[in-house]
DNA sequence: CCCATTTTGGATCGTTCAGTCCATAACGTG
DNA sequence: CACGTTATGGACTGAACGATCCAAAATGGG
């Protein structure tokens, strides 16, 4: 019969997602893995791979919880498509006390973009889900008169996105929320 | 008499520069730097003190240059204010091909932000900087009539800055020029 | 109680890391 | 030609890296 596992699979991977996050893939060694699941290095080794795929699965789980928390407010229909952008920027102005600065998937676009086309293609899917989202509720907020029809929805939509990139960078050298309130407003002014 | 040094220092902070600007801090390794210089390690120790001041001075470095560039768009007064902030923004979605991806002192923040205080506080003077050169030039439009003078100015120079941030991190997954085209197009409609 | 299986702790491996060391080279002066 | 000084090439150091290994532990069934 074989020794039971004493640890959450789910809970490690929550784990590494943050010491990543926090400080990139390559600087966080082997050992700052270990202290921040709480796991040995035979227990990591067993479960996962190797470091690259715990990595791996720990996008994988940020890109899950965070995309799916931003479709939940993307797609409310009964909330008015501006107040619907303006909750998705604020998320990036003033984030959650306990999760590290800015954006895991920003962070990895940047530190892996260049080198590593597996990640980018991975990231690009997820965007694409989230782009295609927004602009599905601009069209509909068009078709009601809230947003101008003029506008094109998909430009519409890419620019939120990058104006969130923006606010996820500032956040990474602690920009104060009241410097970055102007951003969201001016960004609102086109809906 | 001493021998006579072989290489040129600026030059060799330039090839450091781009071989940072590609990977980041972390992921440049010393044997890297020397493929990029074409210099020897006793070299490099003996002109920087260590890796870490060698990437200083090419972080200095860039954002001397880009910083003066960027300066030399926003105080030209001759152009209007709009065409001043498209050109600005322009740089991002069509950068100089012999370039690395994106953007030095972005990539740095988003790496480096949450640990290096020193080097935030650099970037941070220079980002204030470039944010006081374009408030000013904001100002000015609003005063001759091109700027909307209800508009908060400082808060119009934080959102290009901001947009800016958010088209280099596009930059870093190969964002084409055409679907950041419209980002630019948005942007501009505050001018 | 023994067994087979899986998990765990932590020592260890081979490689790479940033940085140092040492012998040699390149000068112009005396 | 020798000297004193600085620069250079590349071998080397000690530490850290990601990953592997091995002994011990933790189980339930027979």
């Amino acid at each position: 019969m074989p020794r039971p596992r004493t640890f959450d699979e789910d809970g490690a991977v929550d784990a590494a997602m943050r010491a990543f996050w926090t400080a990139g893939y390559e600087a966080t060694s082997t050992q700052d893995l270990c202290d921040a699941t709480g796991l040995g290095r035979s227990s990591i080794y067993n479960t996962f791979s190797s470091k690259r795929d715990l990595f791996d699965r720990a996008l994988r789980r940020y890109v899950d919880q965070f995309t799916a928390a931003q479709l939940e407010v993307i797609q409310d229909a009964d909330v008015p498509i501006r107040e619907r952008v303006r909750r998705i920027l604020w998320t990036a102005v003033e984030p959650d006390p306990v999760d590290p600065a800015g954006c895991f998937v920003i962070n990895t676009i940047v530190e892996l973009g260049p080198k590593e086309a597996e990640i980018v293609d991975l990231l690009d899917r997820d965007h694409e889900v989230k782009l295609t989202a927004l602009t599905t509720a601009i069209e509909a907020a068009q078709a009601t008169g809230e947003v101008d029809s003029e506008q094109d929805a998909a430009g519409l939509a890419t620019y939120v996105f990058t104006v969130l990139g923006g606010l996820r960078v500032a956040a990474r050298r602690n920009a104060t929320p009241e410097s970055q309130q102007a951003v969201v407003e001016a960004t609102l002014r086109s809906f």
